[in-house]
DNA sequence: GGAATGATTCTCT
DNA sequence: GAGAATCATTCCG
């Protein structure tokens, strides 16, 4: 078992570079009865902040559902889209430096049967439990008491799992923004090379 | 107050 | 590959 990543991880300025050093990290959220459930991440997207269209924090915007991104690097951005689906993102920067990062896609760690019940019968298939940043946060049990969570405490942590090299990692413009102009061109998502748990590949 | 829409997934065809 | 599901949040008036 590792141990949780230091805040200093997070509170670099350089999102991108975050983005990339969090594959192969594992993401850790108890279950009701304190039971690890985990996942290694395999697909991440950086969020720029003030000058990223694809932002929620793009041009400065700062409302109640964003608010956290204004906060301090380490903790848990959590909001919900298409009526129906929770995404988890991890907080970087300084304060006031509104960027965060995207989880898209976990490989399944501990707690696979529990994932499996969260997710329901129809999901025949193991990769389809966690390769989605909507499928993850059903398999993860992510909803919205996490918003604002640290990843220092209790709730939910990242910790050191592998060591991934240059090599294994790809890049390429993130998805479902295509509203964000020529910024959605920009080649702000990274996944592991060839793991099944990556949304699309 | 009301309308529009989204950092998605699933189910057909 | 298209269309539905489904609602909190945002923006405008």
């Amino acid at each position: 078992m590792g141990r949780k990543l230091p805040r200093k991880f997070y509170s670099r300025t350089d999102t991108v570079q975050i983005a990339r050093e969090l594959l192969g990290k594992l993401l850790v959220v108890p279950d009701e009865n304190g039971r690890r459930v985990s996942g290694m991440i395999v697909e991440t997207e950086a969020y720029l902040g003030v000058e990223d269209r694809g932002a929620h924090s793009y041009g400065g915007r700062r409302t109640a559902r964003n608010e956290v991104m204004y906060g301090i690097a380490g903790h848990v951005y959590v909001f919900f889209v298409y009526g129906m689906y929770y995404q988890f993102n991890v907080v970087t920067g300084p304060a006031d430096h509104p960027h965060a990062i995207l989880i898209r896609g976990v490989e399944p760690v501990d707690g696979i049967d529990t994932m499996r019940e969260r997710r329901g019968d129809r999901i025949k298939k193991d990769r389809d439990l966690t390769s989605g940043p909507g499928k993850l946060a059903i398999a993860m049990g992510i909803d919205r008491s996490l918003n604002g969570a640290d990843l220092l405490g209790d709730q939910c942590w990242l910790e050191q799992y592998r060591n991934i090299a240059d090599a294994e990692i790809a890049s390429g413009p993130r998805i479902g923004i295509d509203y964000a102009g020529e910024d959605a061109l920009r080649p702000w998502r990274f996944w592991l090379k060839g793991n099944e748990y990556v949304s699309r590949r």
